[in-house]
DNA sequence: GCATTATCGATAAAAAAGTATCAATAGTGC
DNA sequence: GCACTATTGATACTTTTTTATCGATAATGC
């Protein structure tokens, strides 16, 4: 199992991604940017963005100008690897399922969600944003008959791994996990796990840290 | 605006958020663990555990014998937050609000979500999990009538800033973001950005990793 | 074309995170 | 009660990330 969070750096590629963010909000009259813009415009330290910069766009900034808007997107678009094609499938139509499969911007990510799996028998056989709803047991079969590489975990923790162990048995090489649980996972394939309970204990942590800093003054 | 992502650990909160759900899972008869067993039950490194556990748990470890669980667990709670409580509410009741308006285990991590805010009429007035749907007009005033120290944004990237400002106006103290965006807040307000496009980055990179290494065996 | 300026990219220093090693200690078995 | 063992916590080392400084360079204005 590729443990992710450990081996890559988070920072760089939340960094990355809001640099895509910005350059994609830019007026296409724009042509071209500094990074001091940039780290301005999304409060990063301006030497970092200037690094970052120069890993994923290498050698195309000019002094006195700054880099051209469309090629720098590129490039931090190749950097986030948007120039790929991955077909996932979703496990698990409840609410999280089911906006998974309706967020329409993940064909700008090179992820296509062919179809969804449940066990429910009222959700088998219905479609979601266009996308058939099938039985849970055909998960295996059915991802290597679609050549899905990536399988999207949003069942309870109680049923992931064995939702897991069927998408590793279909052939997908990639976990994107959203159950609160440590999936066992053999060696060669890449694991994403999402965890919203850590993500609000970063948020509640850093208020606390904010009203403390207020009552001092 | 205090940039969580920078000044806090990611990781740490992760792991620390693992540790919970591993103790949580386990037996109610074991009465120790060792950093060594939640190590290999996680596949995190020992000695992180060792530290991570000496930070959050400092000084309850024993020789031989490792932490007591429920203590441990007592501690994990509590450097992760939740004995704190928190009022929040969700703007945007598309599919991702009423996933995280119907998710039932935030109560345990301190979060009670109040209402949810959304601009549809249909949506309006109706209930998901028991809590009202409420006009976006209202977010300011609500907040304040309730209480609410979080809100939690799920609307589009168009509409995220200005539903941020209401909040505030609101007077709540953390923005938890999940729209794609940099959102202008200032200073003594704390912000938690969702990205799952970077998260989709990390996982489709760490595949190609991957099968690079397979094939150059 | 020469001084000025914004910006880059390189280099260095500092801080944080991760990894490795080991002595101290609380139990266990004899 | 003495040797043995699992485990802690401290210390040291390494690597990665962030922060700081500065010379080099491309454009601008005079």
């Amino acid at each position: 199992m590729t443990i992710i969070a450990a081996s890559t750096s988070v920072q760089l590629y939340a960094r990355a991604s809001k640099y895509r963010e910005y350059l994609e909000s830019l007026d296409d009259e724009v042509a071209s940017i500094s990074a001091t813009t940039i780290a301005n415009a999304l409060n990063f330290y301006e030497v970092s963005v200037r690094k970052d910069l120069a890993q994923i766009s290498d050698g195309n900034g000019k002094p006195k100008v700054g880099y051209n808007r469309v090629g720098l997107l590129a490039d931090v678009k190749k950097f986030l690897g948007y120039d790929k094609h991955n077909r996932a499938v979703i496990v698990g139509a409840g609410h999280l399922g089911t906006a998974l499969m309706s967020y329409k911007k993940f064909a700008n990510y090179g992820l296509e969600i062919a179809a969804g799996f449940d066990v429910s028998p009222q959700k088998i056989g219905s479609e979601v944003n266009g996308k058939k709803i099938l039985a849970a047991s055909e998960i295996a079969d059915m991802c290597r008959q679609l050549g899905v590489s990536i399988g999207i975990i949003t069942v309870n923790a109680e049923n992931a791994q064995d939702v897991c162990d069927e998408l590793i048995r279909g052939g997908v090489s990639g976990i994107w996990n959203f159950a609160p649980v440590t999936l066992k996972i053999p060696e060669h394939i890449a694991v994403k796990n999402e965890d919203l309970a850590a993500s609000l204990s970063m948020l509640t942590n850093s208020m606390d840290l904010n009203s403390e800093q207020l009552t001092e003054e």
